[in-house]
DNA sequence: CATCACGTATGGTCGGACCAAAGGCCGGTC
DNA sequence: GACCGGCCTTTGGTCCGACCATACGTGATG
């Protein structure tokens, strides 16, 4: 059986150093809050130069597990933290812009994603998390909201909702797929021809969406918000042909 | 309305320079497949030294869309590309080892995910797709499979059906979510009283499933595959439990 | 006891040097 | 003229030493 050959490429010390942090994270040795210690403390013990240790310590700074601040005192230094979320943002975003993804795949995965994030929320959202939302469907309600406040309320609020659910992870992964369209709903939105109405109708919605959730009825939300996705997508679908 | 303050925290060069390479992403500038100038050349016309452009290209690379090579002639240098899967792999599993993401999470995630791959392969998966998955099948179903080797093909199934679904971002997904419990289903594995029998029954949905995509039965599949998914998960809760 | 200036620890940046790899170039050889 | 081998250049990877910016500690000072 012909088992494809890897290339070995080791070396890097960089990549070592981030293997050898990665062990500690895995073998629980390093959590949530812990302190590395300083970077002129830790190259010579792991016998690499402060830049390789530096570029390390920048990749897990950029996959959001590290937080480092200069100067004195207990919160300076490196700390391990659980912040994926800007990471993930980051990532899709890129990868959108580069075309890895087409906005299909974009449209099928947040149908996915908040469907099951409605369906959870209707189940377990707490009152303060559905006040709070609805706080933001009555702003978006309001006559004099723009366009690009209007696109930061609807993404918080579906970013709220998937967070309500209880999931860390598919209200990460919602979030983070939701910011990588972001632009391009902004796009659209400001192509509206008629904003007032079309802002009217898509919050007509989004209180719609509310009132299902806080009635606990998860499936029909579902079906709403997947229909509520689908309408605004094809109306972007026009605005991504262009690009190629 | 009380806008919540964001910290500024601006400075760090390498920020502002990975701020100034991702637009032109952005702008379309710079795509898969361009080349960025040395960093001998660029450090100097972006008004910062090597070591801050060296971080903010790591930055890049982490997060999959930049690979440098050393040397000489067309393929080296660093070049644009779009490998997600890697970075996304990464940062899910490190998370997971953080618990930032509990077992539930990424066992719902799963099934979300999962469940559309398997839908939209019923839909969409070619015969070669297909063919190669039942390879996979097939080789699981042999008797001297052991167990990592047993967890490789599985995960390559799973993953490959996803694949096949012809959505890049939920492959994606689907792949760095089912990585990141990798080492957990394995030492679930290993725990099997009966691997062989294990093997089998499992093996034997797997089959059931790849007869359910051939046939078109998308939404079959669907259930099935949730029911593999939580089956198994089911096992692996028992085993967090003691990481609390 | 309060205040303020200085010291110090820490990450951030910089510049220069050298190393390693790999394609290109040039000369030699047949 | 074609082939081959060694040197050269380019490029990323690493290391070192220095200095900067920041923010807490600390101790002098009123």
């Amino acid at each position: 059986m012909p088992v494809e050959w890897q290339p070995v490429r080791q070396s890097r010390t960089h990549e070592l150093v981030l293997q050898s942090i990665e062990q500690r994270v895995f073998a629980g040795e390093l959590r949530a809050g812990d302190r590395l210690p300083p970077e002129r403390e830790l190259a010579p013990v792991l016998g690499v130069s402060r830049s390789a240790l530096r570029e390390a310590l920048r990749v897990l700074e950029t996959i959001g597990v590290l937080v480092a601040q200069p100067g004195r005192g207990p919160d300076a230094g490196a700390r391990i933290v659980r912040n994926p979320d800007d990471a993930l943002g980051r990532l899709l975003r890129l990868h959108f812009a580069l075309g890895s993804y087409s906005l299909h795949d974009v449209l099928e995965a947040r149908v996915v994603l908040e469907r099951s994030s409605f369906e959870a929320a209707a189940r377990h959202a707490s009152k303060e998390d559905l006040d709070k939302a609805e706080a933001l469907v009555v702003r978006m309600g309001e006559p004099d909201v723009e366009v690009v406040e209007f696109n930061d309320l609807d993404t918080r609020f579906h970013v709220h909702i998937a967070r309500s659910s209880g999931n860390e992870l598919t209200s990460t992964l919602t979030s983070a797929v939701r910011e990588s369209v972001r632009p391009l709903i902004l796009r659209a939105l400001e192509e509206a021809e008629d904003w007032p109405a079309a802002a009217a109708a898509l919050n007509a919605e989004h209180t719609e969406l509310l009132r299902l959730v806080r009635a606990g009825k998860g499936a029909k939300a579902a079906d709403l918000v997947e229909q509520h996705i689908r309408s605004l997508h094809g109306t972007l679908v026009d605005e991504s042909a262009e690009r190629l």
